[in-house]
DNA sequence: GGAGTTGTTTAGGA
DNA sequence: TTCCTAAACAACTC
């Protein structure tokens, strides 16, 4: 499920719990989205410890709490936040729960595909000041957006937009929207394009990125049907601009919709 | 029962 | 070296 807007949308669901203390903490430390946390002093830190703010870049998402701790959240494939009552107790798949007085933060991800990352100090952690810029922040220039391009210059246009050290927050579906409205076909190799067809896909990322978090990140909601995304999981779903046939296949290693005749080859 | 899933990491080939 | 692909991870749905 969980792309840029999706991500932003499970952010701010924890938000009920800022300005209160956790209460107690219960996770599953054994499943691999704890991999490589010093549980002594997560475990020692974070009960007591105040939720203060969060943001999200791209998948990622940083919590601040009072003690000097972060934790840092990644949904993977099936992973979402939500709030439960205070004494709710953690089922099967609710791998992180922060108890607080008055509810329960819980972070759950039955394909663990997910990360959690716990940091302990007076600073923001490294692998969070390290990630690219935003998308939709100026440091995202048509000049930056080309030389990566020309850095995966043989790879299929599907598969670098996949490509989080750069096009972050980008995931399936956003891929597919954006190719389409930018009318190049997802085979095309990143570093054959024109200057024009670079700076239509360039716009189409930001418009995207932009409409995404306007639309998905509010309430969850679906992108009106004259977006790709709701056409291109439909059984013969079809092109909203034309009428034709959706084509589909793996394309950079991902199933890829598009439509053939608005985006030839 | 088999195939497929809106993500990342890693091994190994080119 | 650098780039690129496929498999692995794991649980669930159709």
């Amino acid at each position: 499920m969980p792309e840029l807007a999706e991500v932003e949308f499970f952010r701010r669901r924890w938000d009920v719990g800022v300005g209160q203390k956790i209460a107690a903490v219960t996770l599953h430390s054994e499943k691999r989205i704890f991999r490589g946390n010093d549980f002594t002093t997560l475990t020692r830190v974070l009960p007591d410890a105040r939720l203060l703010a969060s943001e999200a870049r791209g998948k990622q998402m940083l919590f601040r709490f009072s003690h000097d701790a972060w934790l840092g959240l990644h949904l993977g494939m099936t992973g979402e936040l939500r709030h439960e009552p205070a004494e709710f107790s953690a089922g099967k798949h609710d791998h992180l729960v922060l108890a607080q007085a008055r509810q329960s933060l819980v972070f759950s991800d039955p394909r663990l595909f997910g990360r959690v990352l716990f940091h302990y100090g007076a600073s923001v952690p490294e692998w969070w000041s390290s990630l690219p810029s935003a998308l939709t922040s100026d440091a995202f220039t048509l000049e930056r957006m080309q030389a990566f391009l020309q850095r995966r210059a043989r790879s299929p246009l599907k598969g670098v937009l996949l490509q989080q050290e750069f096009f972050i927050g980008i995931g399936n579906w956003m891929a597919d929207e954006i190719l389409w409205r930018a009318k190049l076909h997802p085979s095309r190799a990143a570093g054959q394009l024109t200057d024009e067809e670079s700076r239509t896909i360039w716009k189409a990322v930001r418009f995207v990125c932009e409409g995404a978090l306007r639309i998905v990140s509010k309430d969850y909601s679906d992108p009106p049907p004259s977006w790709l995304f709701r056409h291109r999981w439909e059984k013969g779903g079809r092109c909203p601009k034309d009428g034709s046939e959706l084509g589909r296949a793996t394309i950079g290693g991902r199933t890829t919709a598009w439509c053939a005749k608005c985006q030839p080859r």
